[in-house]
DNA sequence: CTGAAAGCGCTTACAG
DNA sequence: CTGAAAGCGCTTACAG
């Protein structure tokens, strides 16, 4: 009763384990095969209830049709939505998913690579840590089937799919400005990941244009590695310590539901006190009162996109650098209206930045 | 430049591929290989950066330290918290998984085990659907390390850890009793699955228990396939034909998501006009105004014990059925406040049953 | 102290 | 039309 092989059916339908394996691949007709053999075998190997060893199969074949995925954190909103994802369009041509989460830590994402490179997957999406720039290069130079996404390194020959980071808090801003906010905080990560620096770039750009200071005490860095606990204490302390702050961009899902428990601590208001725009749509920022204007990620196109890209490679379509940009989109909701000033001063960005701030 | 090979590292260092794999799996010392050749080995297999391959050894071994998953849905909050905390279990004990989600379908979860099976996994956690349980049977039969999670079958011999989901709702109802609330609405999945049916069973008794009458009009059963949208739209013309209800129960996340939105387009004030608590908190619950009072699972631990039953198994430390029933916590929050009846009674339970409702 | 050989369950030229 | 044999990269008795 233990595991059942081919030697098993083909002893069973008095056949040799070649013919066994090319009618059980389906070539049986092509390799003309008779008819009476191949029912035979397929009705014994139904009986037998028969499963092939996939094992046995990737050691011969040298494909394991499983994709590796390693991503921060996969109870993280973007992540989970990307995996689900991944997971549907990997399923649709045959491939199964192991996923890993690097915890943004250096240690663990070395451990789960090379777990996953023990165990010979056909394809790596990788949403790397900063720590993994040269394991990522000896990839690529190892020519291993590779897609990064969410973020990527500019001097790697890796292949990408990112969103338009820069773009997404550039048009943030534009936006807070039109709506007439000119003393915009942003709460960011501490990080040197490229898309944690374009995103800075974009709110600092958008700021230069619309001639609004750039004001260092504005800004705040939350390390990676904070708990959430954490990082409410010490945005809480921030926005505490920055009164005049008429609006805040949170550069991240993971910042933004903190953030917007610490306002509530605060007992700030808002859409009334303080506008508020984040990164990332989820759930909360859409049914909450008032719901919360956000930059989305397109997730499903990122997944996709980056499966198409990686199975291209483990195909060998396509070999050379792809990268792909994807568009945010700023979906405007209640926590940004127009802003009514205490001077009741005309909405109009131009006239905002009159008033120059002195640095505190 | 190809794939090193223990054959590699044999003939680079002069001795066989016994010695090298002995080395190599840390049985040098145990086997007395020389300390000169253990560290000649060991220097070679760094240079050429060896990775073992470990379907080679799985097919040797019959062990491949992976575990599959297979749930709902992995971009579903309670799941992917519960994968995150059974991928860090696992990683502990030098295990990977690989998830899978079977999208409450019977196709897609059969195709999923199927290929984790051909997969050969060391040990399967499975929230089955209700198709899945002659597989289950099955994979029990053939003495396949498994555990249930979040559901069981109460005629299968399968291990299994899940909520005492009776207790949920039974505490739900009592504590919007004890409020003074006494039309209370549910709304669950039309389904057959043991979790829902114990949620609803909760409801019942508690209702009897706290003499309110059972009212069928009161319950409303979505279709688990029911996309977010559409459940919303059930929810909204529900709510909107029984104007009369003053609290609803919503049996997960699932439908307290969209039931939220039901809410919000019907302009029902939650915690005022009508109160509210939800099975499975999340980041909404926690920081929407009003606040939703929930029942929490402690998902950290439903994963970390199904873990430990799991690989109990694969290592055959304890192969009989081990059935784990985890308390649920109600988290009271603004959502349910003491009932202001417009009629000012008491709000007192007994008392409130008195008024007779007439079936509309 | 170390190595030759068998075998895990498959596939794939090659031969007839 | 079908089969014998080699080999994928390992481990593991067994022998010396």
């Amino acid at each position: 009763m233990k595991k059942v092989s081919i030697k098993d059916i083909a002893k069973k339908s008095g056949v040799s384990i070649t013919t066994v394996s090319i009618v059980l691949n389906g070539n049986g007709a092509e390799r003309k095969i008779s008819e009476s053999v191949i029912k035979k075998i397929m009705d014994v190997a139904a009986e037998l209830n028969y499963r092939p060893n996939q094992q046995a199969k990737s050691l011969r074949t040298g494909k394991t049709y499983t994709l590796g995925l390693i991503v921060d954190d996969i109870s993280n909103f973007f992540f989970s939505h990307l995996a689900k994802t991944v997971e549907e369009e990997a399923d649709k041509f045959g491939y199964t998913v192991m996923f890993c989460s690097s915890e943004n830590d250096e240690g663990k994402s070395r451990n789960v690579l090379g777990s996953l490179l023990n165990k010979q997957m056909d394809g790596y999406m990788i949403a790397p840590t900063a720590s993994m720039l040269p394991e990522i290069n000896q990839l690529v130079q190892e020519k291993k089937p590779l897609v990064l996404v969410d973020r990527f390194f500019q001097t790697s020959p890796a292949s990408y799919v990112t969103l338009d980071n820069y773009k997404g808090t550039f048009d943030s801003v534009t936006h807070l400005a039109k709506q007439g906010y000119s003393k915009i905080a942003i709460v960011t990560n501490d990080s040197e990941q490229i898309q944690i620096q374009e995103r800075f770039e974009g709110y600092k750009t958008a700021l230069r244009k619309h001639k609004i200071p750039f004001v260092p005490e504005y800004v705040k860095k939350i390390p990676f590695k904070y708990s959430a606990q954490k990082a409410v204490k010490e945005i809480e302390s921030f926005i505490a310590s920055n009164a005049d702050i008429d609006a805040v961009l949170f550069t991240s899902n993971n910042l933004g539901i903190p953030g917007l428990e610490s306002l509530k601590n605060l007992k700030k208001k808002v859409g009334e006190e303080i506008a508020v725009i984040c990164f990332d749509d989820n759930d909360h920022f859409r049914l909450a009162s008032p719901s919360i204007t956000v930059i989305s990620q397109p997730i499903r196109a990122i997944g996709k996109n980056a499966l198409k890209i990686l199975l291209d490679q483990v195909e060998k379509k396509e070999l050379s650098q792809v990268r792909s940009v994807l568009q945010p989109n700023l979906i405007v909701r209640e926590s940004t209206p127009v802003k009514v000033a205490p001077e009741v001063k005309q909405a109009d960005t131009a006239g905002v930045k009159s008033k120059k701030r002195t640095a505190k």
